[in-house]
DNA sequence: ATAATATTGATTTTCATTTTCAATTTCAAG
DNA sequence: CTTGAAATTGAAAATGAAAATCAATATTAT
């Protein structure tokens, strides 16, 4: 399963860190682990406070530097004035489309805008491992 | 002239939205047109006080706003806490293909990129205003 | 020139993030 | 199974960039 050898990552982390394994951290991972959106501390909050109502804020902020520093967890900030996280997509990478006024983010995806980013590099003669794709504008609300 | 006919977009701008041109604002625009990092708030006061010192944060946070909404400023946070704002390249719009190994950057254009990126868009009801596109991977010396 | 309206800039407020600290928990060694 | 050094927790306070406020000022159409 996947988010055990996620576990198992962070859990390896903490030990070459001298990082102490607690019910709290291991909660809250296993948590953001399952999400598939860009969560906020707030959000995951609320989504840990739904079965663990002694978890602070502090401890999602702290236990999501730590995701984030081992690589489990992206930080990305759209421009609504939040850091959200992301957890690392099993599959499929995507794009996107932030809203310029109200900071909506959607996502895509285009296989076809991936091949030519594959062609246009390769013209330059580098190969492509990875990219990121953000296109800015008006929602349909804002436009 | 190139900033010329940003400031003209800003004035159209302006204009549409029934806003008023001031001498501030065209300062800041000037000065920010001409630059070609991703300066801060702070960075950019700075370089305005040197001729201007007048002119206060306030204005160029406002200032700086109506430049990222007629699409003439990018605002971008790269997680240090602070929003930056990127100058539109002068030479029409390029994308980046960046060495995983030894950091060189190399620009291309696509406008089959281009023209898929607001197609992908338009089915979500967004209206593209720009974009950023990083690719990343091995230059020909790295391969 | 006037009046209506927008802008300015110093300041304050807001609010997400980060730090603090006393109480608690973990874990390796005895 | 203890013990104790060291890390963790969570509530609360501090921080600081971004956004809002407001009286004074500037702009623009008439």
């Amino acid at each position: 399963m996947d988010s055990v050898s996620k576990m198992d990552i962070l859990k390896s982390y903490l030990e070459t860190k001298g990082l102490k394994s607690t019910s709290q951290r291991d909660y809250i991972a296993d948590i953001f682990f399952k999400t598939n959106t860009h969560i906020s501390l707030e959000e995951l909050l609320k989504k840990v406070k739904r079965k663990n109502t002694n978890i602070g804020y502090a401890t999602v902020y702290r236990t999501m530097r730590l995701l984030t520093e081992c690589g489990l967890a992206i930080s990305r900030q759209f421009g609504d004035g939040q850091t959200r996280y992301e957890n690392l997509p099993e599959d499929g990478h995507h794009d996107h489309i932030i809203c310029i006024k109200c900071s909506k983010i959607a996502e895509f995806q285009n296989q076809k805008i991936e091949q030519l980013q594959v062609e246009a590099a390769k013209k330059l003669g580098f190969t492509v491992v990875n990219h990121k794709l953000e296109l800015y504008g008006y929602c349909p609300d804002c436009v």
